[in-house]
Parts: C-alpha cells; sequence; structure tokens
DNA sequence: GGAATATTGTCAACTGGGAAACAAATATTT
DNA sequence: AAATATTTGTTTCCCAGTTGACAATATTCC
C-alpha cells in the first residue's frame, strides 16, 4: 500500500482555496469576454485608468494602478493607440508619455459598458445585495495586508 | 476638455473586482510560494490531488480535477517523475497512464505542508473564524452557477 | 557645477499555460 | 465484423505577462 498524508484542512485553508478557485473563474470568464473585443482584462483597466483619472497619466503611473508589471504597460498601450482608443503626448519631463483618453476610447467604453456591467450581475447574482456587501467588506479586510 | 464616461460601480461590480484583485494577489503570493520548491501552484496541486484521491488515476482525471487544461498534464507529470515524486504506472487500458503518488512524493508532501498551512494562516488572519467561515459560505454560492 | 542616484520607457529572453491537431487505443453503433 | 465516434496522451505553436537589462533623462547630494 503506497504512502499517504493524511491532510485536514483549516477553515482559513478552504476560504483561501475557495477564494482562488472563485478568482480563477472569474479572471477566465472575463477574458473570455474582452476577448470579443479583442483585448485583454488588462487593456479594458488601462482604459477605465485614464478614464477614472480624468487627465493624462504616465505609463509608469499606470503600471502603478494595475495588476500588472511595468514592462508590460508599453505592449497595452501600444495596442490601445493603434486603434485609436487611446494616445500618447508629449510632456515637459522629456522621459515620460502622457497617456491620454481619446474620444473614441470614451465612446468605446461608453458602448461596452452595459455588457460589462451585466456580466457582474451575471456572476454575483446568487448574492443578495446584502450578501455582495458582506462579501465585499470580507475582502476589504484581507487588502489590508 | 477631453471627453469622459461617467461610471459608478455597483455593488455587484465592486464585489466581482475586489474579488478578482484578492484573489490574484493570491496566486501571485502562491506562485512566489512555490517557486522556492522548484515548482508551480499547479505541480503542487498535483501531488494534493493524488494523494487526496489514494490510488493512481489517469492523467486525463487529474486534468479534470484542476484549474488548468488537459494539455497541461503531461508537462506536470513530466517535471514530478523526473523528481521522483510521482510515477507512472501501465494499465488494461493501453491508452491511458495512471499516476502515482511515491513514497518520497509523499515525504515531501509531508514536510512541507507545514509551510502551506501557515501560508493559509498568515494571508486570512485578519478574518477571525467565524469570518472565514462566512467568507467561506458566501464564496460557496458564487461556485455554484 | 558635478557626481551619484532614481525614474521612465523600452526591449529581448524566458516562462507557464492555452488551443488545436494528431495518432493510438478503445467504445459504440450498424 | 466493419465503420464510426470517443477518449487519452502528447506535441507543436502561440500568447500574455514577468524578469532583468539598458539608455535617456531628472533629481539629489556633495
Amino acid at each position: 500500500m503506497a504512502k499517504r498524508v493524511k491532510i485536514t484542512p483549516s477553515i482559513a485553508e478552504q476560504a483561501q482555496i475557495r477564494l482562488m478557485r472563485v478568482g480563477d473563474r472569474l479572471w477566465r470568464a472575463s477574458d473570455e469576454r474582452f476577448s470579443r473585443w479583442d483585448m485583454t482584462d488588462n487593456h479594458y483597466n488601462v482604459l477605465r485608468i485614464l478614464n477614472g483619472s480624468g487627465e493624462p497619466i504616465s505609463q509608469s503611473e499606470i503600471g502603478r494602478r494595475m495588476l500588472s508589471s511595468r514592462a508590460n504597460v508599453p505592449k497595452l498601450v501600444d495596442h490601445l493607440e493603434e486603434r485609436g482608443l487611446v494616445k500618447r503626448l508629449a510632456c515637459g519631463d522629456r522621459r515620460v508619455n502622457l497617456v491620454a483618453l481619446t474620444d473614441g476610447g470614451a465612446d468605446f467604453l461608453e458602448q461596452t459598458l452595459p455588457d460589462v456591467i451585466s456580466f457582474a450581475n451575471e456572476t454575483m447574482k446568487f448574492l443578495n445585495r446584502d450578501e455582495q456587501k458582506q462579501l465585499f467588506k470580507l475582502l476589504g479586510r484581507l487588502l489590508d495586508s
């Protein structure tokens, strides 16, 4: 008989594993969704960051606000710029490229927003409003580490 | 003035985004942790699946129980087999390779388990036991979709 | 002013996982 | 028994993202 280890997962582990599982599933669903628009969730995230900021920001600043490494930003911006959703601006500091959302980019956000919203509603529909709040709050505590 | 879209995220969206954020962070931390042992979380997961099953299972079955595509399993098993943590067995059905945990693999699990447990405790330490249960329960509801 | 240090954008090399295609073996249908 | 379909393992190619390095520019400190 083969050797085997007895493992009795704690609540902490079970919660952690489930959290990672659900997160993974959401990331995949999200990937699949954004691929319809020929982009990654990271691309879309850049657009949202720019829209949220309201003013042009540097690529490194984008990197800081994203779930992605700094070196990945130029590729993302390249792709978005090719599609006219974004443009690079010169700047007093000759090192930095400020990145700005174009009108086309804002239109794109506007058009795709309903889909993004309905996606979130779909994935969260098994929790009522209070439970969603509760989840949000619990997860917030995990972010402060 | 540049065009801009007004976005007021619903609770559902905020919860979803936070869930993905926390999940992502955990995946990265987990990656970093397993790299100490020169493997991926996927590799470790294979070991746990085999240990949990108690008997050899086919590669395709492993794929089904994992967060990874079927085509990725041979690579994972190759690596684990090279290190003697796992072995392939012939089988009545000449298509299938049954994969079994070796004694070395079980030893490895036993030795690394404390680290894995303490990692979970670390990441979840900002929630008390009841809150961990609550989180677990809420996430469970999201899995039934 | 000049030297050390930091920041920014960029690139090349690497990595892990995914998709599609394939042959071999088995199961199913006719 | 023959033909078709399905399952399994595997390989090849692809792709997004990471790491580490680099040059150019700014900043800080002496």
